[in-house]
DNA sequence: CAATGCCTTACAGCTTTCTGTAAGGCATTC
DNA sequence: GAATGCCTTACAGAAAGCTGTAAGGCATTG
């Protein structure tokens, strides 16, 4: 099993609940806990240079803003910086971020082993993570769905456009002017209103503003 | 000290987080995790019916959609069920939403008594807040701004309340009689029209779709 | 105290949103 | 090929959004 494990992680209450798993479960007695991606790094760095290297990272996406130590703002560039010491070191990322097309970006750019989404199962899916990784296995959260990724959306491409459009301030009549000129079908005005109500029931949104709200909340748009 | 706690937190790795320091320095035996709002509801109901209530609630805002139990989807909701069982049982609430205003609604509305916002010492902060209450005082995480706390919102507040109520698919009407029922001036549909015309121009927004989005994106809503 | 400017409010009108009904196209099924 | 279901579209009416005008309140200024 791992030896040395850095968590980047700046929810305090999050943290402690992974290193109490991970001393209780896996029973691994080294694990450095950071709250800041620059404070991550400079662990990671040291010991690299000490010949004692981290051999997994478990780090969040998002991390709040603080005045201080602003070099490395997130996971993603906290991965990419320590990718330039450490080419081959483990990497886990646990996080609340669900976007497929993101989570892809970090498995092919970034080379990460593991993702897991923070959820009501994520703790025993980080452990589970972890085993897998060691094998040299990759692993994502079994509910996330990573299929769409090339090709097929339809329906949802569809229905993304309108929405996007909306919130850019269009009208559901300009928008099926637009569509018109770019020739795709349907594109009636009373098609667009359809989809839209449709939309209301499926996020349970009482209006326009408020389905607009929820997608971009929800990272959707 | 608190005898009995409930906790409604949906990632386990923060649940997990807050229950061992809880138990390790606040030496509370009885703490009861829910992952889900419809049964820490159950839990809560079925101890104050059996005479054994809870004395302390601690819950998330944000939950996870979920196919099954959707009665109560959001933290504020848990609070307001409970509110019907127990008017007066302590609410601390450790989300990491820092809108003033909606942390103000929190206090007036449900009648929280703690908030703590998710972050580097939201632990430490969490056990502070669980021994203030415990005397009977209030708690809010110091970082938070909460000046306006009674009648005098200034400009920015005031609208903010507006654009919120928009994203949640409030219209201008019901919205103005809200404001009516709070005693919060002004509040006819009226200036509520010129106030959001206002902000179309400061941000460069073409309708109130528009606006929304921008400000969602901006993390202002 | 008259003049000025700003804010609030009411109202009018026009546009857009939202919802329901109905008709036609198209594919599937029996 | 008749029946069925689903999608697209048109249309209509009610509700809500948006914009401009006008009137009154209130404070400031000269």
């Amino acid at each position: 099993m791992f030896k040395k494990i850095l968590i980047a992680e700046d929810f305090q209450d999050t943290t402690k609940g992974i290193v109490e798993a991970l001393k209780s479960r896996l029973k691994i007695d080294f694990i450095q806990e950071e709250l800041y991606c620059d404070k991550a790094y400079n662990r990671f760095k040291v010991a690299h240079e000490k010949g004692d290297p981290y051999d997994l990272l478990i780090t969040d996406l998002s991390f709040k803003e603080s005045h201080i130590n602003r070099r490395l703002g997130s996971g993603k560039e906290l991965i990419i910086a320590l990718r330039d010491i450490d080419k081959n070191v483990k990497v886990i990322v646990n996080s609340m971020i669900e976007n497929p097309i993101e989570i892809n970006q970090l498995f092919s750019e970034q080379k990460i082993n593991g993702y897991v989404s923070k959820g009501r199962n994520s703790l025993n899916e980080l452990i589970t993570a972890i085993q897998e990784v060691h094998q040299n296995r990759t692993f994502v959260s079994p509910q996330l769905n990573l299929n769409t990724v090339d090709g097929v959306f339809e329906m949802d491409k569809y229905d993304l456009m309108i929405l996007k459009d909306l919130a850019e301030g269009y009208t559901k009549k300009e928008i099926s002017e637009k569509l018109k000129k770019q020739n795709i079908s349907p594109n009636s005005e009373s098609t667009i209103d359809k989809k839209v109500s449709k939309l209301f029931d499926e996020f349970g949104a009482k209006n326009t503003h408020h389905l607009i709200a929820k997608l971009i909340k929800l990272g959707k748009l």
